[in-house]
Parts: structure tokens; C-alpha cells; sequence
DNA sequence: ACCAATTTGCAACTGAATTGCAAATTACTT
DNA sequence: AAGTAATTTGCAATTCAGTTGCAAATTGGT
């Protein structure tokens, strides 16, 4: 794990530093999706809330991480997998919210289906996020 | 146009203002999405910042117009159609987002498509934002 | 035209996010 | 293992979006 982690950040040429194995192992213990204040609160004060803002921020350059786009309009962010790294998001699954305990997890197996566009719409990249209560919410 | 304007805010027993009346004009004049900075500059300085707010949150709540859930996590708002007034929200179209001019436009044509979710994921609501470049931008 | 109810604008405030910079840490060389 | 350059971190200050309280203005109904 510690070695996964350390890994990762190699394969990105970053340099391994606390901050960062912290917020990467954070993403690697859970199974959803996270916000900066809930890395904040996992943390507690051992990163300052900057560094969690940069860290995320160079994570997603990286394509490691990627943001979720919800319909509350808070950002939350979720590991990317093998396909989607090196900058090029392969980000096409969807995104499930649950309603009751507000978990947000990629659903990896389900693909953003296609729609067909009016005239003289060229799509680029779909996004879809879906409500409801989640498996372990029923 | 005065009277449709009116008519609405009638229908949905709001007192019939000129901040009102000017930022559905808004809406109706423009065949996109508005976000609050949008308005702001539309109206010049004819109304304040405080009461865009508030304005847009009364036609939110009366069911008038809705969110649009944005990839880039920016607020934006368009014109309900017939069916969804009257808060329940038949919001079930998909949202196409400009990359070029970034406008935002509701497709009404185009529904949501179901997707299979894994077992245990009871849906409630479906969103679906797809990027790209628009009819009048290629 | 009057009055109660609603709406507006201003000022102050809150909380999330960003920036500049000095101190600390990391990676690299020898 | 020590020295040094480059990167990263934490703090303080700042910016920006959005909210709240309240007095003044406007609206709707009589």
C-alpha cells in the first residue's frame, strides 16, 4: 500500500512528501468520492487547508484525480483509473449521489450512454450524475 | 412580451417589479442559460446584486426557472418549460455547454437516457451535461 | 389616496478559495 | 553523509461569491 502509493507519485515525477501519501491514502481507504472539506476533516490539523487545495489541484493536473461534477454544485473528487491518467480523461462512467448519506461514488462499469444531438451539435465529452440512494443506504 | 412576462409573474403570485420583469426579459430575449455575473452585467447597475440573487432564487423556488448542473461547477439558470412549473421539476432534459462561446442551452428535444445501475442504486434523478461546440460556434 | 405587506438597496458579514513569500523539506550530486 | 538547488509547505493577507439584517421604497388591495 505505502508502496502503491509512493508508486504513484513516482510515475508522475512528483516528490514524495507526507502531505501527499496522506491525501493519496485517503482516496485509497474509501470508496467514494471526496470533497476538500472532508480531507480536511480526515486529516485533521496535519495539512493546512492550502497545501489539501495544491495538492488536489496538482493531482488533477496529473490526471491522478478527477472532479465530479455535481448538480449541488460542490466539487468532490474521485481516483481516476489506469486509463484515464496522463492528462487525457477517459472520465466516461457514471457518477451516482446518494440522497440519504450523500456518498458519491464512480460507478466504473457504467458507461455515459450517447445521445443524439440536434443539428450542428458536435459533443466532446458527456457527463452524467444520477441521484438516489445508494446500496448502502436502502 | 410585456404580457407573457407579466402573465408568468402573475401565475405564480409574485408582486410585478421591474427587477423582475428585467431579469425574465432576460430569459426570454436569449436562448441560453444565465448565471448570476451575466445578469449582473446585462442590468448594468439598474439593480443590485443582493435583490439578482434573491430574484433568482423566488423563480427557482416558484418553479420558473432551474439549475443547471455544470461540469466546471458554476451555477447557471434557464427558463423552465410548461411542464415542470409549480416545483415539481420535469427537468429531464440534457444540457449542452459551448467550449467555445461556453454558452449553456437547454436541449429540450433530448431526454436523459436510463441507464442499468448496479444492484442496490435506487435512482431518483438523472443529470446529464454534454460539452462540445454549438450550432452557432462551428 | 391610504395602509399593510412585500421588495429593494445598502452595509456588514461569512466562508471558500487564491496569492505572495519566507521557512522547511525533498531530490540530487558528490 | 553533507551540501545545494529545486520544490513544497504553512502562514498571513487578500479576493470573491453568496448571505443576512434592517431601514427605505415600492406594490397591491381597499
Amino acid at each position: 500500500m505505502e508502496n502503491t502509493i509512493q508508486d504513484l507519485l513516482k510515475k508522475n515525477r512528483l516528490s514524495i512528501t507526507d502531505s501527499r501519501m496522506l491525501v493519496l491514502s485517503l482516496f485509497y481507504n474509501q470508496p467514494g468520492a471526496l470533497a476538500h472539506a472532508d480531507i480536511e476533516k480526515k486529516t485533521g490539523n496535519k495539512i493546512d487547508r492550502v497545501t489539501i487545495y495544491r495538492t488536489l489541484q496538482t493531482f488533477e493536473e496529473k490526471g491522478m484525480i478527477h472532479t465530479i461534477p455535481s448538480a449541488d454544485n460542490t466539487v468532490k473528487y474521485a481516483l481516476c483509473k489506469e486509463q484515464c491518467m496522463h492528462g487525457h480523461h477517459h472520465d466516461n462512467h457514471v457518477h451516482f449521489v446518494c440522497d440519504k448519506c450523500s456518498a458519491t461514488v464512480c460507478l466504473d462499469d457504467v458507461l455515459v450512454p450517447e445521445v443524439k444531438l440536434p443539428r450542428g451539435f458536435i459533443p466532446s465529452q458527456s457527463n452524467m450524475v444520477v441521484n438516489g440512494v445508494c446500496n448502502a443506504c436502502k
